[in-house]
DNA sequence: ATAGGGTTAG
């Protein structure tokens, strides 16, 4: 009875119902207890755990773990320290209090004084290493245990995947069915997380298919996923489709489909499904926020964002937080408002984080803004010591004001805390391979004379449509080397060129970039896709760009600085947002209704490696030598 | 009766 009422999470009848027992045995205490620090009320568990008569391993393993998950893990050490018998549950519990506040090297400590090790406890710490950035840790407590369960695996991929070794993620997921491990919930989430990452919609598919095999796809967690990972693959049209089949959605779903209308461009439609949940009863919350502002942002509502941004706290109940003022910065500074920008950063009430600052940078350059972004860097400096993109693009302002010294300063400074750039490249899959293009013209390419060729031959029509190739971007985030190169060879024009060669008619070419897209590419490509009628859809590091007989679904929000651009009225009527539009974004034809073919060998269970280069993070390479798997 | 693992944005 008193078990129920605590597992439905009736803490308060349970506890009158304790009261009323005239002698309380030890399992009806330990109960309790359980119950009232699941909700944070320490000092009730804690009186009935003093006033027990005798106390057993269970009831002074529930003690420690109430005060370890509420934050009070030095209690929980003094009560550890005092108790008489401790088993394994009793270390697990309190080590999960180290790693879950993040105190690593405490936490490493008592896993090493731990008389036996069970898997919980070695997946705790797992996630722990992970969490801290301590990828190779995490790893070689993995490789360290004898027995594992689906939790390790788990555990491990989900790692991978938020510290962004996608490709180990995925290797590691094939690995696990190999040895004859089914996946769980978590694993599949982060793989589809992984599929949405590397915008890899075949993979994707992949692992959909298997969720509609085993009916996972009915879970709700796993859809919020899927449908992000459809749009981040740029199929909006069937994370939609996901979307609607379910008929009562949770928050994160309305939040994951607004999101994705953001992301794709498509503001109207984003406000749209911001009124029909608000209508259909479900409260927006913090998240909700960012999607609507940065879909406002994205397509220049200034008014209605601000709007929104004023009503959040009286109208939705919902604090405003630094990522929304951040939002606000965003979208003012789209819009040219750097002053009032500038101005809702100095009088935020919260301090402003690496992302405001790197709003109003990323402003400065759209709209070439010298003074602001120098005060912007300098603090993405001070907050982001190890993050290049800062340091290079406040070394190309002081280069265009012939400021040398201070170039060299800052390159002394990068060269000191070991700042390395990361290379652009562009990605593109086609015969169900992913090719890498590094930009700069080098032919790393089996077919690198076609490709070449053909980007001869467009550079020929592009010209007569009237295109004039603009080196003038000081305000660009590539080192200097790369603007020696002939424009014409930046990754994302070859991958184009390779997708025109490859990709059938009539199928759009979905090209990915690890960076933002270069402002000239950018103008490029829109004439690309008219002069060939083909659509384009290319994901660089911030958004989708939808390009479709020369204009692109950003209306250019990103990249206004670029000279040959279509006034922004000559766009307008172009990103209405209705979903007939949006159709155009995918000509697949997508799932029909429950069922799904596969189109190659199953990689996933075959366990082949996946054919993705090395294309993400160059740390990857190191890593996976050092801690092969297999 | 005591220890796990999950969703969205930036």
């Amino acid at each position: 009875m008193l078990g129920g009422l605590i597992e439905g999470g009736r803490v308060d009848e349970a506890r009158r119902l304790f009261d009323m027992i005239p002698v309380k045995d030890v399992v009806a205490s330990t109960n309790m207890i359980g119950g009232l620090c699941s909700e944070g009320r320490l000092s009730e568990a804690r009186e009935i755990f003093d006033e027990m008569p005798q106390r057993n391993v269970v009831a002074w393993t529930s003690m420690i773990s109430g005060y370890a998950m509420n934050n009070k893990v030095d209690v929980a050490r003094k009560l550890f320290e005092v108790m008489p018998d401790k088993n394994e549950v009793t270390w697990t519990a309190m080590l999960k209090g180290y790693t879950r506040s993040g105190r690593i090297n405490e936490a490493a400590e008592l896993f090493k004084a731990m008389p036996v090790k069970p898997v919980a406890a070695c997946n705790e710490m797992i996630m722990g290493f992970g969490l801290n950035g301590e990828v190779g840790k995490a790893r070689w407590v993995f490789d360290q245990m004898k027995e594992k369960d689906d939790g390790t695996w788990s555990a491990l991929i989900k790692i991978y995947e938020r510290k962004g070794f996608e490709l180990e993620a995925l290797a590691l997921f094939s690995l696990m069915q190999r040895e004859g491990v089914r996946p769980n919930f978590p694993s599949i989430i982060s793989i589809l997380s992984v599929c949405g990452s590397l915008a890899s919609l075949d993979h994707g598919r992949q692992v959909h298919s298997q969720l509609v095999r085993s009916h996972f796809d009915l879970d709700i967690y796993v859809s919020s996923v899927l449908i992000t990972m459809y749009i981040k693959c740029g199929d909006l049209v069937t994370g939609k489709r996901v979307f609607d089949r379910f008929s009562s959605k949770d928050i994160v779903m309305w939040n994951s489909i607004i999101a994705g209308y953001a992301q794709h461009g498509f503001g109207e439609k984003a406000l749209e499904v911001f009124h029909e949940m608000f209508s259909s009863g479900a409260a927006p919350d913090e998240i909700t926020f960012i999607g609507v502002l940065s879909a406002c942002g994205y397509t220049g509502k200034v008014k209605e964002g601000l709007e929104i941004f004023e009503s959040m706290k009286s109208k939705y109940q919902v604090d405003q937080k630094t990522e929304h003022y951040a939002c606000m910065v965003d979208l003012l500074g789209r819009a040219g408002k750097l002053n009032e920008a500038m101005n809702l950063i100095e009088n935020m009430p919260v301090e402003a984080d690496a992302i405001v600052w790197g709003a109003l940078l990323s402003a400065c350059r759209t709209h070439k803004n010298l003074d602001l972004a120098e005060i912007a860097a300098k603090k993405l400096l001070e907050l982001e010591p190890s993050s290049a993109g800062p340091y290079i693009l406040l070394s190309n302002l002081y280069a265009s004001q012939s400021r040398w010294k201070d170039v060299a300063e800052l390159r002394k400074t990068m060269r000191a805390r070991n700042v390395s750039k990361s290379p652009g490249c562009s990605w593109i899959e086609a015969d169900n391979k992913v090719h890498m293009f590094t930009g700069g013209g080098s032919a790393s390419h089996p077919e690198h004379e076609m490709i070449m060729k053909k980007l001869e031959k467009l550079g020929a029509s592009l010209r007569e449509a009237g295109y004039c190739p603009d080196g003038s971007f000081v305000m660009h985030d590539v080192d200097e080397e790369d603007k020696v190169h002939s424009l014409r060879h930046h990754s994302e024009k070859m991958a184009v060129a390779y997708g025109l060669l490859k990709v059938p008619v009539g199928k759009p070419i979905r090209v990915m970039k690890n960076l933002r897209v270069c402002g000239d590419c950018h103008s490029a490509i829109k004439l690309i896709a008219q002069v060939t009628g083909r659509e384009i859809i290319l994901r660089d590091a911030n958004r989708f760009h939808h390009f479709k007989d020369g204009l692109c679904s950003c209306r250019d929000f990103c990249i206004r600085y670029i000279k040959n651009c279509p006034p922004i009225s000559a766009i307008n009527t172009f990103n209405t947002g209705s979903l007939q539009e949006i159709e155009w974004t995918s000509s697949r034809k997508g799932l029909k209704s429950r069922s799904l073919t596969v189109s190659s060998g199953v990689w996933l269970v075959e366990g082949e490696t996946c054919s993705f280069p090395y294309m993400l993070n160059p740390y990857v390479n190191s890593l996976t030598k050092k801690f092969c798997l297999v």
